[in-house]
DNA sequence: GCAGTTCCTTCCCAGTCCGG
DNA sequence: CCGGACTGGGAAGGAACTGC
């Protein structure tokens, strides 16, 4: 009998064990988020867009920033871009505040202020994927699927699939069938999280198995418990002096001067990063490159936050 | 030659880890 | 203790591949 055979039919029994454990465990471990229980799908899209490429410590800050500044999809749309930039502060990867801030435009405009619940129209917004629309439609919707992340992958990899390396690279059809079996009916806002959950502390990517209580039905646990040699995850270029360093470094001197309403020169804001000419001429490559994305605007030799000059100056 | 699909790389930074 | 390296992970865009 084949994996892919067995994969495809998960006794019930098994299904149902699982489901109770994880929900057992939930009831201690699962760290409650304000987007999970409220059927709101702004709060969701926000929260899907936070959690890209962001460890779940830090999300509750920015999404606490974000609903507090623009507690409305209208709030968020009619902002300058100067403003999201602010709010979004130094979260990181200030193309995800741009794209969010694109996305709540479409949907005042063309969908009524309303966010849609239609997976094909959500993953054509901007920032928006397979993940994020999943995210929208359990919190913000209550459709009751699995979005499927790396620690879900890795969970169901190891638990029923048997692969025990800290990233799963088997057919992601799989992972969607054994997904679709698990889900258990109606508890898809609690389900989703709880893996999440377990994933980001349990079944990490070196396993936590003393403490785990899937451990006696996990079908990677026999080779985990035989010292099998874990493969390394794949390293991340050095983060000192890189352009997404240097990215973050100008953008946060332009929101403290935006803060301040004062006006910069480009030339300025160079010099004031570096005397190194050669760095200065990457800078400017870096400067015309965010301007590019809408993240900060250039006018003669002026540069500042947002999409154009004085946008902070427009809201009310 | 072109369109469609799949694969690969880059983007982003605070917290954690680790070696000196 | 300090400073530098490592970690996490979906979206986007480009590159490579496939099929007609």
């Amino acid at each position: 009998m084949n994996l892919q055979f067995e994969i495809e039919r998960i006794p019930k029994k098994n299904v149902g064990l699982i489901q109770k454990l994880l929900m057992e465990w939930a009831k201690d471990n699962k760290i409650p988020f304000p987007w999970q229980n409220n059927r709101n799908p702004y709060y969701a899209l926000v929260a899907g867009v936070c959690a890209q490429q962001t460890q779940m410590s830090r999300i509750l800050e920015i999404f606490n920033r974000w609903i507090d500044s623009f507690p409305t999809i209208e709030k968020g749309a009619n902002a300058s871009r100067a403003e999201i930039l602010q709010v979004w502060g130094n979260a990181g990867y200030p193309r995800r505040a741009a794209n969010l801030h694109k996305t709540l435009k479409i949907c005042v405009n063309k969908y009524d202020s309303i966010i849609p619940h239609d997976e094909d129209l959500l993953i054509q917004l901007p920032g928006v994927g397979p993940f994020t629309a999943s995210i929208i439609q359990i919190f913000g919707y209550g459709i009751d699927k699995t979005a499927i992340d790396t620690n879900i992958t890795r969970i169901y990899g190891r638990v029923i699939c048997g692969d025990p390396q800290p990233v799963h690279e088997s057919d992601p059809k799989l992972i969607q069938i054994v997904a679709a079996q698990l889900l258990p009916s109606g508890k898809a806002h609690i389900w989703n999280p709880t893996l999440m959950d377990f994933g980001a502390t349990v079944c990490t990517a070196k396993p936590k198995c003393d403490s785990c209580i899937l451990k006696k039905i996990c079908v990677a646990r026999p080779k985990l418990h035989s010292g099998i040699e874990l493969l390394p995850t794949k390293k991340t270029s050095t983060f000192m002096n890189s352009n997404r360093y240097w990215r973050g470094k100008i953008l946060k001197i332009l929101r403290e001067k935006n803060n301040n309403s004062e006006n910069f020169s480009r030339k300025n804001l160079v010099v004031s990063l570096t005397k190194d000419l050669d760095l200065q001429e990457k800078l400017q490559k870096l400067i015309d490159d965010l301007a590019k994305e809408e993240l900060i605007w250039l006018q003669e030799n002026m540069v500042g936050l947002g999409d154009s000059p004085g946008s902070n100056r427009n809201s009310n």
